[in-house]
DNA sequence: TATTTGTATCTTTTCCATAAAAGACGGATA
DNA sequence: TATCCGTCTTTTATGGAAAAGATACAAATA
């Protein structure tokens, strides 16, 4: 049977919400608050009645209004709101990632359940997913296999990311002037040129507005399977990067004014540069993977079929 | 429960395998069979014995013979030895590319699973693994839906299909002399010929040569995920050119041509020449293709949160 | 010692059941 | 007329179960 994180997530969306609000004020309609929570008006109704049932609304039906305030105490704790899929990807992520798995190593579904401690049907659907990164691969009727997470891996997935890259950011500079991409590049010049200025202190920001930047660029790709593919970058990143802190002030730094030089070379227009500054920038990125990436011998178990 | 198309698909092997035995010879031991059937020894065992029960096998244990040969009816009818996901496979995208389906339209799993007399899992499995072409998209708890086999699909999908194309081609024109790949080569170009001479009446064997040598050209990129892209291509080109066989011989005549000239490309390994022959043909391609999809107006339901 | 077979255990595949969540419909309200 | 709410139906997410099949180990054979 199915968990109730969506209603424990749109409780606490909802209480946070409803914070703008003053007390004794009229809360909006159902309709209003589905479009609101990103869910249904079915989940919506039972976060109002379960906040009516403590007190926080009062009146019913079209006359509900904000009782009192909410304590912190109110809210459901945060990993009851995580749904088992996202569990899995974060729990998975760190076993691949932090355990030291060689290639040819297997994965073991069943464990990994008892492990996590879900159903094999979410390990199952998680691997299915998780196929497309590259990292597994599936053998029919047995186990699913580890390629690993080495030098080739990133290799690979830089040779396509600079071929993607490249080319998203030529088509960038090929927009009309009216398109908001422009506007939102500008925007994006000035967080830089804002963190910068305090990268002492808030230098970990920086991997949101990498992700940002380089999504936008995709973007302007219009082509799904570019789009798409930065899924994978991200994936990496994110977990990756998250247990590899050497140096990492200095390397944001360093690809901060990458950026800039980068998006310069964007409003600029000039395919050349811009092909030469987006090169220059996915070099550093590789080098700064390819160092985290300590080179393994591949295990015993490394004979295939 | 678990089918049991393993074990029959196996048994029409092992009958196909014995095939090449006389009578009264003895059948090799459980192991040897096991690496010529691809199946485990489990299953190997079961099919054993089966194949005694019907005392198409005589003696026993070490001392197995063989006692009659096996009559057609003996066999297992082919629909009973495909597994479920492949079953799912073939009738999703049936439904996919030959219903009609529209951008925007719904998808539900439900009534797929009882159109296709699956269960719910078979259909959630396979959108899961199907996600990764493109073609629909995922909305969490709710349903998925048709991102539609459109004209921008086909457009982006031959984008990446140009670049990851000439960067492997390029590639393999760089591989060592005493690559194998060269040797396939060698034999493919000469398969062409031999197709190109017998055009008239096999024209359809061209989309299994056509895939042969894409392959080949794509794996000197060793890249996974360039190897991997080409799946969808696959994918698409085997069940939609199914259904569209208009010029068909035609077409195929001149794709060999083109084909001749990109090998012929490959082996002067002048990268200005393999450019120009690669792009030549993948031009056609993408022609034939679009050609081919009736360009459909969005469906009314094509509003999206 | 290296294969082969018998046996026992573990893993994957598949379907089913069910609660949660989404969606559809009609009457009420404003 | 348009939005709102109550009710009912449909669909999805997730765990569970069981058989099919894969793998591991031990005894036997050669």
């Amino acid at each position: 049977m199915r968990g109730k994180t969506v209603f424990k997530q749109t409780f606490n969306r909802t209480i946070e919400f409803l914070g703008d609000f003053e007390i004794r004020s009229l809360v909006p309609s159902e309709s209003i608050l589905t479009q609101n929570l990103h869910a249904s008006r079915t989940t919506v109704r039972k976060v109002l009645a379960e906040l009516q049932r403590r007190r926080i609304l009062g009146g019913s039906a079209g006359r509900r209004t904000i009782a009192r305030r909410p304590r912190p105490t109110d809210l459901f704790p945060d990993n009851e709101t995580v749904p088992t899929s996202a569990q899995v990807e974060k729990k998975f992520m760190e076993w691949m990632l932090r355990g030291d798995r060689k290639a040819g190593d297997i994965v073991n579904g069943l464990e990994l359940a008892r492990q996590f401690g879900v159903s094999t049907n979410a390990i199952r659907e998680y691997l299915n997913r998780f196929n497309r990164f590259g990292l597994i691969e599936r053998r029919p009727n047995s186990s699913w296999i580890i390629r690993g997470f080495t030098k080739e891996f990133a290799l690979e997935l830089f040779e396509v990311r600079e071929l993607f890259d490249t080319r998203s950011a030529i088509a960038f500079a090929t927009q009309p002037e009216t398109s908001t991409a422009w506007k939102t590049l500008r925007k994006l010049e000035s967080e830089h040129r804002a963190l910068l200025r305090k990268i002492s202190s808030h230098y970990q920001d920086f991997s949101d507005l990498d992700e940002r930047f380089h999504r936008l660029v995709n973007n302007a790709s219009n082509n799904r399977f570019i789009v798409d593919f930065y899924d994978i970058i991200s994936l990496i990143f994110h977990y990756h990067y998250q247990w590899n802190k050497v140096d990492e002030k200095q390397r944001n730094r360093a690809a901060i004014l990458e950026h800039l030089d980068y998006i310069e070379a964007l409003f600029s227009r000039d395919p050349k540069r811009i092909e030469l500054t987006c090169k220059a920038h996915l070099n550093s990125a590789r080098k700064t993977l390819l160092a985290s990436i300590r080179t393994t011998t591949p295990s015993a178990k490394e004979k295939r079929g």
